[in-house]
DNA sequence: TGATGCGTTTCACTTATTGAAACGCTAATT
DNA sequence: AATTAGCGTTTCAATAAGTGAAACGCATCA
């Protein structure tokens, strides 16, 4: 974990990420939230958005610019893990009315982990588990972070009461060797299905019922070649 | 057009640019790309790993990374033009069977524009016009080129023929206000809409008909406010 | 065996980043 | 009206920080 990092782009990029995450901010705010001065954030802002990673909008707050939206839908793209799931996201969603997320171990930077949403289906029930793609979700207490730990049972299936949020119920499976190396498999998996519903729809034969389901689409999607 | 730039990021964006563009480069091939040298380009790829903006594949390749997408995926959600313009494009798609396109006009850097498809709407018929999301395209020539320097005719649309491929024929309309102050109106559109068609299956009738159409749900677009 | 190209490290040079302070402004506050 | 508070912005001297040529070890290729 040497530190060869070079502070000016760290604080940009860092202002990239609190821009991102609040998706209009003032100059005062983020410079308070990255604990920048002002002159420094402002200078470090003014060149992501003369390149476009940033931009200002009518009341002169600061929001994500096109070129990001660019580069990340392309780098999208480019992830075929994505197009890959995306059947088997929906066959979840359609056997189980259920919504239906797939995501990746995020970013493992300072100590809490987080995975990030990658792509969802959503459920067909009115009432329904509803997030976003692109969000971030911390790993202590959930599903995905037993998961993620690769401490996966025989049954090929994790659930998670009362974890992240209380009153849903997470089921998440494991895409084991998706991308790793024969080499890395002690690191765990870099990615994960899961189907998210509300507690009170759940009981444990349902349970069992989904987690099969998901146990198997995992299972199904290691078999195809993840083709760049 | 001042120049208030901190050199060390614009270095490290191009270089996270030039690594989406490619999907995948090594050390050597990127610093050639930006004409770094190799331990600068080293050093600032090291600080964009870091923070997840790209990563090393199994063969030592720079590629984007999981904080990228996750960013660009926000901003995109964010955005609430595509939410507003899906159901138009699908409406394209379903009428005319071609492939529909919601495009903004992309970061005005350095001279030749571009524009960004931000959504699409795939045509049903099997000789299609397929492009990805976060494709940038040249502006010059285009019909989109046209839409964006605010020359559409009272027709309300723009055909372009042998344009950037020759042998496709585009159909193009401004999102007039979209997003725009009522000051900035001669700044041009700053989206528009597009389906996008093989020439051979075009006709002056049928490209008529799709204008009209395109024109049309351009303009419906533009009654609905841009809510956050 | 020599040549080429790669990723990487080192290091002296000095360039380019930094942040406190000051400015003008608007919007609450008194 | 006068006052305060907070914002975006600019300036500038201090110095912290980025730079790139050169050298290294290691591949692969002739």
């Amino acid at each position: 974990m040497a530190e060869p990092a070079t502070r000016t782009v760290e604080r940009a990029l860092q202002l990239l990420g609190a821009v991102c995450e609040a998706g209009a901010v003032s100059l005062a705010e983020v410079s308070r939230e990255t604990e920048l001065s002002a002159s420094t954030a402002l200078r470090l802002l003014r060149t992501l958005e003369n390149s476009g990673f940033v931009r200002k909008d009518e009341e002169g707050e600061y929001r994500p610019g096109l070129r990001l939206v660019q580069l990340g839908a392309q780098a999208l793209s480019h992830e075929s893990l994505i197009h890959l799931a995306a059947p088997a996201l929906q066959r979840l969603v359609e056997a189980t009315g259920e919504s239906a997320y797939l995501s990746v171990r995020g970013h493992q930077g300072t100590g809490n982990d987080h995975a990030v949403y990658l792509a969802i289906a959503e459920g067909t029930h009115s009432v329904r588990h509803a997030s976003w793609v692109g969000r971030s979700v911390p790993l202590s207490g959930s599903s995905l972070g037993v998961v993620f730990a690769g401490k996966t049972p025989e049954s090929g299936y994790v659930v998670s009461d009362k974890g992240v949020e209380l009153d849903v119920t997470a089921i998440a499976a494991p895409l084991r060797q998706l991308g790793a190396t024969d080499a890395a498999v002690d690191e765990g998996p870099l990615a994960a299905i899961s189907v998210v519903a509300p507690s009170y729809r759940m009981n444990p034969a349902e349970i069992q019922r989904i987690g099969d389901l998901v146990a198997a689409e995992a299972r199904a999607l290691l078999g195809i070649p993840a083709g760049s």
